[in-house]
DNA sequence: CTCTTTCTTGAATGTGCATTCAAGATACTC
DNA sequence: GAGTATCTTGAATGCACATTCAAGAAAGAG
């Protein structure tokens, strides 16, 4: 017997930056072993090939990122001013211009999802989660009354989950602290509306 | 003496499209050469290279999306109501889910700009000019009446681009039409307001 | 009709890549 | 400490691809 060697967690996260950094297509298996410090050999042994390291990049991007949104609202204020800090992040990643804070899954949606079945149905789950995700916060604001009982939470958590991924996308073309907290901000108010 | 025998809109629309259903570094010179017609020497003699007919084709595209805005903005309505048309058209394009109707800037932009500087450049220039030519109408609705004197245009034109990257987005996951109408409807009130 | 210029053709080239695999290394078992 | 099972290594493989190029075709000039 004998266990394996690395820590799954941490090549999968290097190989996030990776894909994130290049674009899936382009980060080569030279470009994974350097960013992994894995042999092509076991990167095949540990993942089968590049797209299931990609597939396996893909959940532990999901786990972190869950991860994170359970610290944002486990803050000890209302929901709705977490959720003004979540959109605060969002906007601070934006202004990082670091490719790496940019969404992995947003990322492979628009690369290779239209192209592999499979890997469309996973991003397309894991953002309908994150969406419920918001819904639910969104109600969880309605009982603290801190928005009207009349919303819609299924549509607040479409509309605000929108303005992200286009505050993302708009960033990219002009990333710009000023304009980008201001978008964010009318975005915050007109969900609250 | 003797002229070129294709006709290059035709050849880069069919790149276009070509680059959108597979994005650009899964279409390979046997794809384009399907699509276009043309053979492996007439593409690298009118173009360069495979870079070369994807920023061809950007330009072509920035030609047709060009003229379109101006056709939606040239109806006898009211500027807001064109907006308005011009909104309903884009979910229209997203409820098709025909790959091909969607944003060859931003599909390009998420795959490639972090790479290449110039196509980074390229594609800045033209949402930035996409930006500019929805700030002027807003001015216009200005003088119109329509919306109030106090607005930032500026502002105004951001949010609504923003609206739109993240309505092409979202509708990649979920192009359920009744929810990318509403998304699109709120869009169209909040800019209003 | 001939010559010249330019365009078209598509097979040939070489490169870069994902993937494989057999030899070597390491840890665990008894 | 010998044996075995599993992991690691990285060079070898073969393929797919972008690019080139020389021969062939067509158009215009005179």
């Amino acid at each position: 017997m004998r266990n394996a060697e690395f820590d799954k967690e941490k090549v999968l996260r290097a190989a996030m930056h990776a894909f994130l950094t290049k674009g899936y297509a382009k980060t080569s298996m030279q470009d994974l072993k350097k960013a992994t410090g894995l042999h092509p050999g076991s990167i095949y042994c540990a993942f089968e090939n590049k797209r299931g390291l990609l597939l396996a990049a893909l959940e532990q991007y999901r786990l972190d990122r869950s991860a994170e949104f359970e610290q944002f609202f486990s803050a000890s204020e209302s929901t709705l001013v977490n959720l003004k800090s979540y959109l605060d992040n969002v906007v601070a990643e934006c202004i990082s211009c670091d490719n790496t804070q940019a969404c992995l899954m947003t990322k492979a949606l628009n690369e290779i999802a239209e192209q592999d079945e499979e890997i469309q149905k996973v991003i397309s789950q894991n953002l309908s989660t994150l969406q419920l995700a918001f819904a639910e916060k969104f109600e969880q604001a309605k009982q603290e009354k801190t928005i009207g009982v009349e919303k819609d939470t299924g549509h607040l958590a479409r509309y605000f989950l929108m303005g992200i991924y286009g505050l993302r996308t708009f960033a990219q073309t002009h990333p710009q602290e000023h304009e980008l907290k201001q978008l964010a901000e009318q975005l915050y108010q007109d969900v609250l509306r």
